[in-house]
RNA sequence: GGAGGGGUAGCAAAGCGGUCAAAUGCACCUGACUGUAAAUCAGGCGGCUUAUGCCUUCGAAGGUUCAAAUCCUUCCCCCUCCA
């Protein structure tokens, strides 16, 4: 293998936050080997949505220049939780729902990466037998000061509030997978900053050369501010329907648009600013369906949303859903369908004005439909049903 | 081991015997305006009911009272300080 230095370094550089440090990339390159690549991901919400996509989009670049990717399911350190962020507690994970979300994981991951290039370990493989020594040994080897750098846990020790053992554990054990499996680079969130650099510490600690860190941008949520997560609910995830995908990225605010421009599209912003906001992100939303369905798929859903949004049709594939009786009161109705979560709520929406039966605005609550045809009912802009007696 | 603070609706945070189904902010929902954008405005945001009625909520269980989120007892949980 003959690496052209010059240019793997241009692509791996390109939408990254940090690369550190540099100089030590060059020279693991230069030696013409494949680099082992470590991405680490907790099995708890096996949902890959678009924030992932942006560190798998890197970790594919390093796969298409020869390159080895090793996909790590933190299988172990899922049941201890990264204190990462959020101080919530996670429910612990049965090692059967583990085993079933990493399959989901993989499925979906491998709609980026190429499964023939990527070696997906456990880290339950090796961290379920250590053994309470190795334990202490391990956690001799960085200091109580060195983990207050780390911005959250000093933010935390400073203000007072509690910072259990466990969290300082988190990092030394995650450090400890980069030994075992002897990364050159690891690549992670800008958040997991100080996670991969205590691999590196340790890495020397084992005798080993240091992995190389490579952190990529946070892609914020639909909402705009929160990262993307599932627990959010301000994902869009890679598995959803192409007209879910499309639409959930047409609602998204115009700065935010620029945002996933960058990060999940090859095109530049000059020309982007160029379109009118609105042509601009129906490309994107266009772009993202079919990368992650196909061109035709993709044009479909566009169509779609036009003749939904702009024509006020109705969408294509609406739910159908059987009632037994011939007539059913719009309130129950709503409930029956889901379309509201109780009475109360149901005769909230109509005196609001936001339902309607066969497109004509229900204005009474008492109102009886006729379910020997089936009528389409809907809540707002997006919540419709079919309805029928049967 | 000692001292203190606290658990209120999705979150944050008021209330501290009746006027509390519980202020306010955020989030969310509906409507108007639009490009299903943002911003803004209006309304809503426990349940049941043919409106001003009833039922279930303020960590849990008991108790005091005509009346409790508010007082008392016990229990569970969280946090801080000193050691």
């Amino acid at each position: 293998m003959q690496i052209d230095v010059e240019k793997h370094l241009r692509i791996i550089k390109e939408n990254i936050v940090e690369l550190l440090p540099e100089e030590e990339l060059i020279c693991k390159l230069k030696r013409n080997k494949p680099l082992r690549i470590k991405w680490g991901a907790d099995p708890s919400a096996p949902d890959i949505h678009l924030g992932h996509t942006v560190v798998l989009n890197k970790l594919k670049q390093f796969q298409d220049l020869g390159h080895h990717v090793i996909f790590l399911i933190g299988d172990f350190t899922a049941m201890i939780g990264d204190p990462t962020g959020k101080s919530e507690t996670r429910p612990i994970l049965s090692p059967e729902e583990v085993k079933e979300n990493a399959k989901t994981y993989q499925k979906q991951v491998f709609k980026i990466l190429d499964p023939k290039k990527t070696e997906v370990v456990y880290n339950s493989n090796w961290l379920a037998d250590l053994k309470m020594a190795d334990l202490i040994n391990l956690a001799g080897k960085y200091t109580v000061a060195r983990m207050l750098e780390r911005e959250d846990f000093m933010t935390r020790f400073e203000k007072e509030r509690p910072i259990s053992i466990h969290e300082f554990l988190y990092p030394l054990i995650q450090g400890y997978d980069s030994v075992h499996l002897k990364s050159d680079l690891e690549i992670g969130g800008t958040d997991q900053k100080f996670n991969l650099l205590v691999g590196r510490e340790l890495q020397r600690e084992f005798k080993q050369e240091p992995q190389v860190i490579l952190t990529v941008p946070i892609l914020e949520g639909t909402d705009g501010v929160q990262k993307m997560s599932k627990s959010l609910g301000n994902y869009i995830g890679v598995t959803e329907p192409p007209s879910e995908i499309f639409g959930k990225t047409m609602s998204i605010s115009d700065a935010l648009m620029h945002r996933y421009f960058t990060l999940l599209t090859e095109m530049s912003p000059e020309e982007i600013k160029r379109m009118h906001p609105k042509e601009a992100k129906m490309i994107l939303a266009k772009t993202i369906v079919a990368r992650f369905y196909d061109e035709k798929k993709a044009i479909a859903a566009e169509q779609e949303f036009e003749a939904v949004f702009k024509e006020k049709k109705l969408p294509q594939d609406i739910l159908l859903i059987k009632i037994k009786e011939k007539k059913a009161n719009i309130l129950d109705l709503m409930v029956k369908t889901g379309l509201a979560s109780s009475k109360g709520e149901a005769r909230r929406l109509i005196s609001q004005g936001g339902v309607r039966v066969n497109d004509q605005k229900v204005a009474d609550d008492k109102f009886e439909a006729d379910l020997s045809l089936e009528i389409v009912l809907n809540v707002g802009k997006l919540k419709y049903v079919r309805v029928i007696c049967g």
